[in-house]
DNA sequence: ATTTAAAAGAGAGTTATTCTCAATAAGGCT
DNA sequence: AGCCTTATTGAGAATAACTCTCTTTTAAAT
């Protein structure tokens, strides 16, 4: 968890030292995630609509590239909130956080705490990895859902 | 995370609880992953092999229907250990750990940390959320993958 | 300006997982 | 022990998120 705010230069100057370009598809797209309202999150189809809406044409396949780029290098987190697609949000230490999931209609809370992001960096240290993204994830009911009796 | 270990009946009182029904399928892919190996995870078409060595010819879809059932009672557990299909292993509380993969190859290291568990009940309480299952991902990169200069 | 290779776009391809539906069997009841 | 209801299984087809391939474009080093 290297940076916590990107501008198109310091992205940039992360892709160069792997030998890699600073694209305009690759700028739109990260502008859109720091722009994004707290406790947003998107899926690739959801962040191809959204970019179509706000006059970008960037291909599906481009976008796929992207956000899985972005997560290898620590830039967005990869969430696992619905069962078929994952979602994507930035990386921002100062906004760092975790989710509570209900299991039966996704729907999903954020919380703090900061003792977790201090048990991931004493662990990874500690064997040697380093360290991208540490996300404490809450599987369960919803009150809702516990109330209704439909099949699991 | 309601029991820690399941019997045959304890299994069906669960499920009668519910209107289901105990079958030998259930019954056999529960003894698999109770006898597993601590540190051991199977993804389904893992489990299908291991159940066929041992004489068990239970189809895919059983499989698939079954662990997904027994992540939603809060039996298994789900894990996202690898880049396009789901792990699971037994969600016991004595035995609760967490997991630091490797983004890139993928290893995975068990960690326990007994602080975890308690943010997941305080917080999952707190919502009025019924807890399932509660844990510490880090995505981080390994010694032996930082070494090398391979693409992200 | 020229050159080189990384990246984008379009669409085909892959594959984990789900769905459908006929056949089976769990478990309640008598 | 047999009957009945309906949850569950098995087989294979269907789905859809995501990746791959290949051609064209373009970032950026020289
Ligand atoms: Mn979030
Ligand atoms: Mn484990
Ligand atoms: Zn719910
Ligand atoms: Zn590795």
């Amino acid at each position: 968890m290297s940076m916590s705010f990107y501008t198109a230069d310091s992205l940039k100057a992360e892709l160069h030292e792997r030998g890699w370009r600073l694209t305009p598809q690759r700028e739109i797209i990260l502008d859109i995630f720091q722009n994004l309202a707290a406790g947003k999150h998107l899926s690739a189809e959801e962040l191809c609509d959204l970019l179509q809406t706000e006059g970008h044409d960037i291909s599906l396949s481009t976008i796929y590239r992207t956000v899985k780029l972005m997560a290898r290098m620590g830039i967005l987190r990869e969430l696992e909130l619905a069962e078929d697609h994952k979602h994507y949000e930035i990386n921002q230490p100062h906004h760092h956080h975790h989710h509570l999931i209900c299991v039966r209609c996704n729907q999903t809370i954020e919380f703090k705490n900061d003792s977790v992001l201090k048990i991931g960096d004493k662990t990874s240290k500690k064997e040697g990895y380093h360290l991208l993204d540490c996300q404490l994830t809450i599987h369960a009911v919803c009150p809702a859902c516990q109330r209704s009796i439909l099949p699991v």
